[in-house]
DNA sequence: TATGAGCCTTCCAGCAACTGGAAGGTCAAG
DNA sequence: CTTGACCTTCCAGTTGCTGGAAGGCTCATA
């Protein structure tokens, strides 16, 4: 499939698809004329990178999580310990936008017309650590 | 308290605090020096920047997170709506990292040994969009 | 009172991760 | 066989920092 439609499916701008082929994150095929040509895997790959990007993690990160997917002997220990760090990141960034969830809500529900450093609920928001 | 205590408190370099004095997002004092003074309230909306960065909201969306804390007539449905859309995006990030945090756990526990695009867990993990 | 460490200041340059635009080749439809 | 929507590369610009130089402020210690 043409990058046209890649782009379609995994919801990144063909400019990114082509820049992240440019730095070594995926490598699509090419057609006799020049054109580049994915596959399924490549729009998965894709669509995984556009997910992660989303979620606050960096290029290299993501790069480091799409060698899990393709290492074949995932079994190893380094890859366990890597998948562990990252699952620890994602659950802190779970909390983190739970958190920030329920500041959004209680700002409308029950701080109206109050400032932001009056408000009990952003006091009991930050983390025990308010000074 | 000076940039280096603000640092700290917050979680953001000093150079990362003065380039979001330059575009606007903050505002402390200035002292007799000239250094820079930060408030407790400083602090707040720092930490809240430093987090929703690294939740994967670009600046601009900060800022009108940032928005919603200083508005003072929260009730107005401008800001209500602007809060639920908020909300929204918030939801959609939880959910990609419950997947993406689900995908991990199951390819280091059931996928050893097969390549990505063979695996059925991913495709379960394509929001049904496998094709 | 001076000297030095460790802050702080501004300014400017560079990097990461795109993003837009120009200039031109390819392809399917009419 | 042209028109329009694709595709290609290349280069420049933007966003969001990040590092370093050059210099000023502060405070402890000699």
């Amino acid at each position: 499939m043409n990058i046209g439609e890649a782009s379609e499916r995994s919801g990144l701008p063909s400019k990114t698809i082509r820049y992240y082929e440019d730095i070594g994150l995926i490598r699509p095929d090419r057609g006799g004329n020049g054109y580049r040509d994915y596959a399924a895997t490549d729009v998965h790959k894709l669509r995984f990178l556009q997910r992660s990007r989303g979620l606050g993690f960096s290029v290299e990160e993501c790069r480091q999580l799409l060698a899990l997917y393709e290492d074949r002997s995932r079994a190893s220990a380094d890859v366990k310990e890597l998948t562990q760090t990252k699952l620890t990141e994602i659950d802190r960034k779970i909390r983190e936008l739970t958190d920030l969830r329920r500041t959004l809500e209680h700002l409308v529900h029950a701080c109206h017309g109050n400032e932001w450093p009056d408000c009990p609920i952003l006091d009991e928001l930050s983390d025990g650590r308010v000074d």
